[in-house]
DNA sequence: AGAGTTCTTCCGCTCAGTGGAAGCGCCCTC
DNA sequence: GAGGGCGCTTCCACTGAGCGGAAGAACTCT
């Protein structure tokens, strides 16, 4: 940059960058410091861009002072191309009406399932996902369903790596997974017992148009009352078909 | 900026916001001259920093080759302090369980409300406010149940500008409308008919924490069905108490 | 095929950006 | 209440990153 910048070759607007990609699902709230820190931009230029940053309101202080993504970042993430969620969130509300439980809906992105909308009332379990966030696919309902309708090649890409194992129920093991892959590809939905969070499991069916997974609708529930998931399914499922067809005929 | 800037004294920050500004609800699509025209910026700099923004997904591209708000924005935006929307989500969830219209959360930001949050079924009617969407407040529901309990001397000023008129049904004198926000505030309710959209009419209840409202919370209908405004309201009521309990309780 | 529009590449000039150092203010601990 | 640590803010002299006009490429409409 201009001036005697440590690093040569970095621009202004990667500095920037930097500092709003700081903030993440375990990060939302940080000191200038730790700004500094997590961006790799030196304390001085950190302090002098957040300030533009916050007077614009992409960030935004709490009552301690420390920094978070700004109402305006917010507004302006609204604007994202969301015809997908449009369309998608009466039915999840659907689903919603019709169990009481979480519904959500999630994307692949990479090699992680992105959640793009969630639906929640006052009963409903406490539930690691939220909208934004990201889990691995092989322990997620939504993420089996996604993986189960990638090509064959992905799946196996996505398999030859070490397999992160958040509970002791997690299936790690390549073969085992290919195996319940073909099941999810041929009954049309996937099931999760305890293998991402202990205590919930899940169902989810995924949204084909033309053959490819879009998206995947999921429920969370309490996994004492798994013996209920087949019942949920069949309203999953018509569900997923309903955004289905609303989003190709949108399209 | 460093090179020879027409307009010294912009610093790079300010012109990377400024693309950024040029995105909004009535422009969430744009060609890369529309960016620089809307943003100011010349048309070879934007071209620059359009480019890098867009390697980071800041950024996004439709089929069409026009620029968009990018998913990593989206998902940065998700980490915006929410505790309000969180607490308050099951809430407009029973509200829509209640009613099955169109259920939203607004706060006030300037001299408008901004809608936070939203929940909509298949066959609630379409209607113009979205989450993240902008509208004034003295043609809507949740407008005037804020406007009603803010100071005084910032009524005084609301009413003092010349008020935007979207239909032939809008209260724009200042006396009748200083004269409703009375009666929004002794009710505890706000009522419109047709006010911001010919065709609907909503009612509102203000989340009241320690006097202050810090929301409102509001449901539009098809105007045909007026008369079950009264109903609803109590419905809308007691979701803004809980929503007022929850929050002040996390505060 | 010509005229207009939008996008992309090129390149020499220059001032905006840089970040170490030093100072400030707060909260601990001893 | 002195001392130490930590986080934030201000200062300022040096310099290469950024600038943007001009020219060219790609793509539409006539």
């Amino acid at each position: 940059m201009a001036g005697g910048s440590r690093e040569p070759g970095r621009s202004v607007t990667s500095k920037v960058l930097a500092i709003l990609g700081a903030f993440d699902a375990a990060h939302p709230r940080l000191t200038l410091t730790e700004v500094a820190a997590r961006s790799g931009v030196p304390l001085t230029t950190a302090h002098r861009l957040v300030g533009e940053l916050e007077r614009w309101q992409a960030l935004g202080r709490g009552p301690d002072g420390r920094l978070s993504v700004g109402l305006r970042l917010w507004e302006l993430g609204q604007l994202a191309p969301g015809r997908l969620q449009d369309v998608a969130h009466p039915w999840l509300q659907e689903v919603f009406a019709g169990t009481g439980e979480n519904v959500h809906l999630a994307v692949r992105d990479g090699l992680e399932v992105l959640y793009v909308d969630k639906v929640y009332g006052r009963r409903a379990v406490p539930i690691v996902s939220r909208a934004g966030g990201r889990l691995p696919m092989h322990p997620t309902g939504v993420g089996k369903a996604l993986l189960a309708h990638e090509p064959d090649w992905f799946v196996r890409a996505y398999l030859a790596r070490e397999l992160e194992r958040p509970t002791p129920h997690t299936i790690t093991e390549p073969g085992r997974l290919a195996r319940e892959l073909s099941a999810v590809r041929a009954q049309g939905y996937a099931l999760t017992y305890e293998e991402m969070t202990l205590g919930s499991c899940s169902a989810a069916a995924p949204v084909l148009v033309e053959g490819r997974a879009v998206a995947a609708l999921g429920i969370v529930l309490s996994s004492r009352r798994a013996r209920e998931l087949p019942r949920l399914v069949d309203i999953l499922r018509t569900a997923a078909a309903g955004i289905a067809e609303s989003y190709a005929a949108t399209a």
